[in-house]
Order: structure tokens, then C-alpha cells, then sequence
DNA sequence: TCAATATTTAGAACAATTCTAAATCCAGTC
DNA sequence: GACTGGATTTAGAATTGTTCTAAATATTGA
């Protein structure tokens, strides 16, 4: 992917909701492209700094904010721990790692669509997300060499 | 349920983890089990306090996190909000109205075991949790007549 | 009755996030 | 190129939900 072609995207997807691009913005999506393993503000604020030294927190909350309004970026949810950002717009649903904590995509199967589960009559289903927990495949493998 | 039975069985299992029936921890599972809406900690202090008066928020969390340690409660967890209680041990999952925010519990279907999800290959899942939201019965009906 | 232990309590500490208000940046106009 | 209004960034204060700390109180069982 190359940084013009992100850019358009980007630019054009701000553009949508009045936004601007600013060095910022492209920074804070770019550390979400190039690494896909769900980090919290604080983690993508981290990398940030790493070639923007002089960003600041409320920055890096501000433009992750931006951009799941505009939406390129989700928000991922797991218990009461921080906030965490994922870059795949495409659907899919989560496995989290009882032992290394870490956060994994799974796509949602194509052939099977909806969980089979009826909801009770009067409910209007929206969306639904599946969280899934257990061993992550190096954790699994870890523990079974024990 | 009789109070001397609802007694019993809280004895019995805070027993199981060497914990005493308190007078506070009564109180706080009578709440859970009187009103099964998944109230917040907050809530739940609110509404111990009203036959209770004393009783403090640390106490609310320290019973709520023995009633969780022993078995007899769960938490539930939506987005970044409060943590909610749940005195429903069947496995069930949750739906969560985007109007009026509240909280249902969804029976798992009898039929239809796991979510029809292959998980990628190594991933060793432990449980799953599915979280649907939509609008409740109250609030459909209520959009529906607008 | 007494000592050991568990529990409750108020308030301090904490982590993640949001808010505030001032400084800075930037796009479009002169 | 300088000017201006709105958008953006920034540091730090405020807020929320929760956990920790240490002292007071309650309960158990010898
Ligand atoms: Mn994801
Ligand atoms: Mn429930
Ligand atoms: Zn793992
Ligand atoms: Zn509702």
C-alpha cells in the first residue's frame, strides 16, 4: 500500500465529515495500518511518538475519535480494560487470549450468517458481536510443550 | 423464594471459599436477585441502601466481588460502561437496547450449541459470549407508533 | 471472655477518558 | 505574500468507575 494512495483514501473519508488531513491524523491511522493487533490509545500513542515525537495524548484521542466517526477504524471492547482499535473494517468478530491478552480478528464465516439463537419475541436485533476467549495458537502451543 | 432457603444457599456457597454470610452480603444478593435488570454497582448501592442505610459503596464492591469469587453472581460488561451484575447463572448471552440502554438476558438455544464459526486453525476457544443489540420490546413497540 | 481472623468502612489512589481554554495551523480571500 | 476565521492541537484539569489502604468493628471458636 503505497502512502499516496492511503492518503486519497484517508483525505477522501475525512473530507465526508468536514474533517481535515493533518500530519497527525495520517500518523495515527498509518501506526493502525501497520500493525493489526488492536492497541489502546495509550499503545498507539507510544508508536506515534516514535516519528512524531512532539504528539500528545489528547491528540491521539482526538484523531482516533475522528477517524471511527469517519469511519476507517472501530473501537473493540474486551471487560473493563482500555479502549482498543482495529483497522479491519471488514465484519468479523474477536478471540482474546486468556494468557497473553492479545487480540485476534476472526472473520465471520460466510456460509453460516446469523448465530442460531432466536431472540425472545418484541426485539429488534441491529448487529450482534461475538467475543470469543481461550488460547491464542502460540499460547496454545506453549502450554501444550508443558 | 423463602429467605431462610435464599440463606441457605448463599451460606453454602460463600462457605465454599471460606467466607462468612454478612449481613451486607445478604442484602446485596437479595438486591441482585430482586430486581434482575443487571444493575451497575452504583445501582446496587442505591437501592441496598434504602433498607440499609449504612451500608458503604466499598462494601457494595466487596460484596458483589465475593458473591462473584464464589459463584453466585456474574459480571457483565458493555462497551466502556459500569460493570454490571448478573444473578442469572444459566448460560445465557445479553442484549443490550440502544434506546433506553437496558440490559436483557437471551437464553442460549437448546438446539443450536456453538456459533457456527470455524475458528483458524491453533485457536483453542474456552467460551464465547454473544452481545446483540437492537431495540427492546418496549422501545420497538414505542418506534414503531412514531 | 478472649484472641485471631474476617469484614466493613471512609477516604485516598488510580487508570482511562473527556473536557477546557489557550496556542497553533491552515485554506481561502485580498 | 499577508490576513482572517474556523479547525486542530496541546497541556493540564476534571470526571468516572474502580481498587487500595489502614483503621474500626464484627464474628468465630477456644
Ligand atoms: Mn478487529
Ligand atoms: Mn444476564
Ligand atoms: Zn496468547
Ligand atoms: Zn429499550
Amino acid at each position: 500500500m503505497h502512502n499516496e494512495f492511503v492518503d486519497e483514501q484517508l483525505n477522501e473519508r475525512l473530507a465526508r465529515t468536514g474533517s481535515r488531513l493533518t500530519a497527525q491524523r495520517r500518523e495515527v491511522y498509518s501506526v493502525l495500518l501497520q500493525k493489526r493487533d488492536h492497541p489502546s490509545a495509550e499503545e498507539v500513542f507510544i508508536r506515534a511518538k516514535g516519528r512524531m515525537p512532539d504528539i500528545s495524548m489528547a491528540t491521539v484521542y482526538n484523531c482516533l475519535d475522528t477517524l471511527v466517526k469517519c469511519g476507517l477504524v472501530k473501537q473493540v471492547h474486551h471487560d473493563r480494560g482500555a479502549t482498543r482499535y482495529c483497522s479491519n473494517m471488514n465484519e468479523h468478530h474477536h478471540f482474546y487470549c486468556d494468557e497473553c491478552g492479545g487480540t485476534y480478528d476472526i472473520d465471520t464465516d460466510p456460509e453460516a450468517g446469523h448465530p442460531a439463537m432466536t431472540l425472545p419475541n418484541g426485539f429488534r436485533m441491529r448487529s450482534f458481536e461475538i467475543a470469543f476467549s481461550g488460547l491464542c495458537p502460540q499460547c496454545a502451543a506453549k502450554k501444550r510443550h508443558k
